[in-house]
DNA sequence: TTGGTTTCTTGATTTCAATCAAGTGGGCTT
DNA sequence: AAGCCCACTTGATTGAAATCAAGAAACCAA
């Protein structure tokens, strides 16, 4: 039950006996059914998630009414809002589930308890770099390279959304990634 | 002396005179000169800066030997390099002093320190917050768009840095730089 | 199963930023 | 002051991705 997410956290921060079971204790398990909302455009992010299973969406609305994916997560992924989460204000952002999805959750509250034992820094550390879109990104300049490092590096995603998000996610239109991915695989 | 500091801090966590005090001691000073590295690839980022008065530069050296500007700083600004701090590995990029450069650095033990005292936590989210690239930068697309968006955010980068290293971070030639904003000025 | 919707692909065209190229001006060094 | 280098601008051209358009395929609901 907790092997994967104990072990995610474990590549950074060692955690002992005592403080595993301190964090196990303060997951809560939750299931989101497709099209639910886990955060809504005006709420605070007060939770961090982690995917047991299934697969979640972050957009934005824009002011002429299309979605731009900010960030796709699937399988034993960690999820955040950064922006609403760090600075406790209300989100710009929705988290939405793709999929039927479990989750661990956990607060920020209980994480503020979990601060009194150590290592927690680093495991937040793990979390905060997870969370975020991989800061690559910011160094891939052609769809082909993006695409490519998507390939390389998260492949379940390409499995598991429809190509129009990732497009949307790669910054780039379905046309052009329907044509990339025809020059790739000949 | 520490106004600055604490004030940044403080429109998110609230240090009580003694947790002012210790984090306050944990502030050490330094001066770069100009073009001095405050972090070289393949170093550990172990540290936090903050900027009292200078300018500082976060790049990466692509394969083919051009500069991609990841992040400019100044005044004012915390600075870390997110992927190294976090992950506690080597970094990719390079921290180089623009001009003659004051800052406030905490260091990671340090930050340990401080862990054990309340409020931290909303501390740390500040500093990383500020110290990653404006995650709004995701919602803009066109040159023009992100051109304003510096204009009306970060308008102290456009008079500290030279328009090659704003093109840079904002993604495009410095030619098309120049012509945004002949279009911008009229 | 059928009809309707949406996604994905492919082709034609357009658009806009990159590239190529040249000229200006400011700042250094000697 | 002279000469050089570099940043910046401006113009001409190119090229790649967006847009426009249409058809095929997958998916869903009735």
């Amino acid at each position: 039950m907790f092997e994967k997410i104990l072990g995610s956290i474990q590549q950074t921060a060692r955690f002992s006996e005592n403080e595993q079971t301190l964090f196990v204790s303060k997951l809560k398990t939750r299931t989101f059914q497709k099209n639910n909302c886990l955060l809504k455009v005006g709420q605070v992010c007060s939770v961090i998630y982690y995917v047991r299973k299934g697969a979640l969406r972050l957009y934005h609305m824009t002011e002429n009414g299309d979605e731009l994916t900010l960030n796709l997560f699937s399988d034993n992924d960690w999820v955040i809002d950064f922006d609403s989460f760090m600075a406790q204000k209300p989100a710009k952002n929705t988290l939405v589930a793709f999929q039927e999805t479990e989750v661990f959750e956990i607060s920020i509250v209980n994480i503020h308890e979990l601060v009194a034992v150590s290592q927690i820094f680093l495991f937040l550390g793990k979390i905060f770099k997870e969370g975020l879109k991989d800061s690559m990104y910011d160094m891939l300049i052609t769809p082909e390279e993006k695409y490519i490092y998507l390939l390389n590096h998260k492949p379940l995603l390409l499995q598991t959304f429809p190509m129009k998000y990732i497009a949307s996610y790669l910054k780039m239109t379905p046309e052009t990634l329907s044509r990339v991915r025809r020059k790739i695989n000949h």
